[in-house]
DNA sequence: ATTTGCTTTTGTCTAGGACAAATGACTATA
DNA sequence: TATAGTCATTTGTCCTAGACAAAAGCAAAT
């Protein structure tokens, strides 16, 4: 009763659950031997359900730096122990309560959930709520899920509400009307707007106008939305960064054509380990510092104007 | 200065802007002659603007029925017969107050439109204001930049503070405590989460408590988030459907595998023609029809408990 | 400690074939 | 007139196997 519905998965399912492109899939079985799906009736990839698990588990490892070729092939038990020990390596401070929260949904109380986060929010003020509460729990939520401990419908759920409450509390902030103004998006091929509205809180909380594009703006289009908005700051936001060649090249065009009055920073999980980066491009490594890198962008533009 | 910047785009671009997969791409300029992309130094399809626009509008045709063989190999002057007189077929009611709000965005001024739609949402109340200002605002933004008017930006712009407004306004309401429980999600292939906001408000405004998944649920997690949570209604929304044999195989699947007591809920534009659907799944064909529809089903398990 | 060059790894593209599901047109039955 | 059944056509997705450039790792030299 409480098994998994679906014994078998097609390569467009797992290409889109775990976030991989089917090219990829083929090319790794065809490498590493991993996975090797059993054949329908019409010939086509059919993945168990371990098999897909176990694809999941990879593609959490490949987020946090690890390479195919040193992990595809690993057994199942390899892939385990690397995952908890990675796991054990980044649990965040408040583990504990944000633990006692997921555990909530876990036994369907979603309005504990929905209170709790809005509690929290009271207790901690915007800011603190965003370093604090919001951003360790996605994560702590992404490593349950990549783990198989939660359900990928109760990670929608809690993301969901998170993203509720993050709206609300940018809603009932009143931005300065002078302060600077921010453009925010994430380029195409980042699907992840949280980061993106953790920012928005976080920004909106300081003051600072926030224009939320939302995700996948297409670069000519974020040139155009720059000339028409004209914010003093343009804030790309990535989760992970796939293509790193297509991410530089994008990144240099916008150097290149964005109005040097407009500050361009970029931020997320992503951006950590890249080079290359174009001069003016600005890098914000962690959540923590986008307030006084925005303070000091901030006190530059007055001082030069 | 105001030219696109970006006179040519990858396959890759091309596909996930305008919802086409590659393959399908490929297959296209095969059979019907176009796209016919050049070729960068490295032999790939490198598809310039105008083919780009061009493929926009077909897609935007397909999604309303036509079907590629009658239009993919059209001219572009044929094709923008086509376009504009489908558009005019379809203008909303309130249309010329809702061009006023999309131009007031080209002119890039965002705090207007975030202001309008707020004090529309005074005036009107939630529910006609999802009937009569967000379902044609959205519907109005989709045309507008299919025809090439509006670049995607602006629409994500619009869409996001859309969003918001409808976010803010489901925050407000107070869901009675004893009345139905709705859960809320699409079906993977569905990445339109708009309608599944609209959706979330005329209910949470109706004193219906939602749980909303979000997008791209699969199908065996919403049966796991059914037993979980146990609500008297699941209601799926599709903005359009793309595999028609896939939907109705997930639906059937559905339909086994959920308890029998659960009220089966499927709307959206997509699902209008849909036929073989199973007797126990009940279709909205307008968001108009929710509220009584859903009233019915409300009476109906106060009868029978 | 940073730059330069070399090797291996890795993701994405290409071509053309195949096929089942979906659609549309046509026919036969109530 | 409407509904159900049959057949041909249309259409999206998957397949194989090969190719290649960009990224990453590593070593040597500045």
């Amino acid at each position: 009763m409480n098994q998994p519905v679906n014994l078998f998965a097609s390569i467009d399912e797992i290409s889109r659950d775990i976030g991989v492109g089917k090219d990829t899939l083929r090319v790794w079985e065809r490498r590493y031997g991993f996975p090797q799906p059993i054949r329908n009736d019409k010939g086509e990839r059919s993945y168990p359900r371990e098999q897909w698990d176990r694809l999941r588990t990879i593609s959490r490892l490949l987020d946090r730096g690890y390479r195919p070729g040193n992990v595809v092939a690993l057994t199942a038990a390899q892939l385990d122990a690397l995952a908890t020990q990675e796991q054990l390596d980044t649990t965040a401070v408040e583990a504990p309560q944000l633990d006692a929260l997921i555990d909530s949904v876990r036994q369907g109380d979603v309005g504990q959930l929905q209170q709790c986060l809005s509690t929290k929010l009271q207790q901690q003020g915007a800011q603190q709520f965003v370093l604090n509460t919001a951003a360790p729990l996605l994560e702590q939520t992404g490593n349950a899920w990549a783990s198989g401990q939660l359900p990928i419908y109760m990670e929608h759920l809690i993301t969901h509400h998170l993203g509720r409450t993050l709206q609300q509390a940018a809603i009932e902030c009143q931005p300065s009307e002078q302060g600077l103004q921010v453009l925010l998006t994430t380029l195409p091929g980042e699907r992840h707007g949280m980061g993106l509205m953790m920012v928005d809180l976080l920004l909106t909380a300081q003051g600072t106008r926030t224009f939320n594009l939302g995700v996948e703006t297409p670069v000519d289009e974020l040139i155009r939305a720059c000339e028409a908005i004209q914010p003093q700051v343009l804030a790309l936001s990535f989760s992970s960064v796939q293509k790193r060649a297509a991410l530089i090249g994008q990144l240099r065009e916008l150097s290149l054509k964005i109005p040097a009055s407009v500050v361009i920073l970029i931020g997320g999980e992503g951006v950590a380990k890249l080079r290359m980066i174009p001069q003016r491009i600005r890098v914000v490594k962690k959540l923590d510092q986008l307030e006084s890198t925005l303070n000091a962008i901030g006190k530059q533009i007055k001082n030069s104007s």
